[in-house]
DNA sequence: CCCTTTTTCGTACGGTGTACTGAAAAGCGT
DNA sequence: ACGCTTTTCAGTACACCGTACGAAAAAGGG
């Protein structure tokens, strides 16, 4: 009973076809035309999937959100809280455009509504209020994004930035920069354990605190 | 006696043009041609002090990091920290861009580099690592980069967002969700109180557990 | 059969970063 | 005084971008 000309295509092969483009060439290589071509489409045929670009990102944000997995509550904040963390850093490494995505602007796909949904009931036993719960999981998010930011520029960058770091160390005006370099990268502790830090204590000082 | 035409402009002016813009109109208005008619220059005229856009952006970033006080250490890390925190929120609000730039790629600039110093002092009292002081620094600014970004978006969205989000509520699908919208936007905790727990919560767990 | 509705997509416009090119403007050696 | 070298300035051009517009195509209902 559809009445018009039968589409040929969906919103599932548009948004497949542009987070397949992203993973691979970053999201500047999200154009319309490439998406379109990709699914053998011509350009102007995805706006009548997707509003514009800015609404096509926003639910390349939310479509990869759904890979999150949300386990059923054990009643234990910390594990619940710690293994979300974790399922978030595995979901921006899988998807290195997503860090730069999110802090593009705020999205409220069902999925996003979803993960807070989760969450929110994850640190429901630390006994906070809601909107404690709602800002500490914001951090979490930030925290992982920003790691997980520095993880793939650190494979990225490397050349032209050591350089500026070495002279500068080089320079002596910054010692103490120097001196934790010199203690070497392999110092710096693995993502498992600051996860941990950072719900164990960002949980227990707002529960001392609030 | 420098040898050829001497030049009219000079990079400070194409900086400061270029932040100004992305003050006013956010980081795509940062183009080369408005950048360079600002100042009265010709495009092409802008890569004489400027490799290409991307460094361009680099550059800003290091310049507004200039901005940052970084007043003498007390002694007191969690006084010390606490105060670049919130020194950095205060520059990520009056450049809005800053949080989406910061999360693109790493840079390694002179101001930047000092800021790092100064972090690595302020929380030399605790008796952490350097490698995870670093770490720590680099979760202070992921935290008020998403933070800030949060705020601006508030300012920004509203209107299509509040939809989606009231729409999900109703339809009951998400009970905590719902609960913590109830409980008042006004129960959310405030920035002051909120970097509080990040500092003394992360180097507390550190210390604790390193 | 036509009419309405919907999707498809070619064309076109104004914008982007920047490669290329040549002109302009200074100091230096003679 | 006069090239020569060196550096900056900026016009032109190219490939690519998002997307407004409009016409063609393909279905169902009368």
């Amino acid at each position: 009973m559809p009445r018009g000309r039968p589409p040929v295509h969906n919103r599932e092969q548009v948004l497949s076809a542009a987070v397949r483009l992203a993973d691979a060439d970053g999201l500047d290589a999200v154009t319309m035309r490439r998406v379109a071509s990709e699914i053998g489409a011509g350009a102007m045929s995805l706006y009548t999937y997707v509003p514009d670009r800015e609404h096509l990102i926003d639910e390349m944000v939310d479509r990869v959100a759904g890979e999150l997995p949300l386990p059923a509550l054990t009643g234990d904040w910390r594990a619940d809280a710690t293994a979300l963390v974790v399922a978030q850093r595995e979901m921006m490494l899988r998807h290195p455009w997503l860090p730069g995505a999110v802090t593009r602007r705020p999205v409220a796909g069902v999925n996003l509504l979803g993960f807070l949904e989760h969450g929110l009931g994850a640190l429901e036993p630390s006994g906070l209020s809601g909107g404690t719960r709602m800002a500490l999981l914001a951090m979490f998010t930030g925290f992982v994004a920003s790691y997980v930011a520095a993880e793939h520029a650190g494979d990225v960058t490397g050349e032209e930035q050591a350089a500026r770091i070495g002279a500068a160390v080089a320079s002596g005006g910054f010692p103490r920069l120097a001196a934790a370099l010199a203690e070497g990268g392999g110092t710096a502790p693995d993502f498992a354990r600051i996860a941990g830090w950072v719900v164990s204590g960002l949980v227990r000082e707002a529960a001392a605190n609030s």
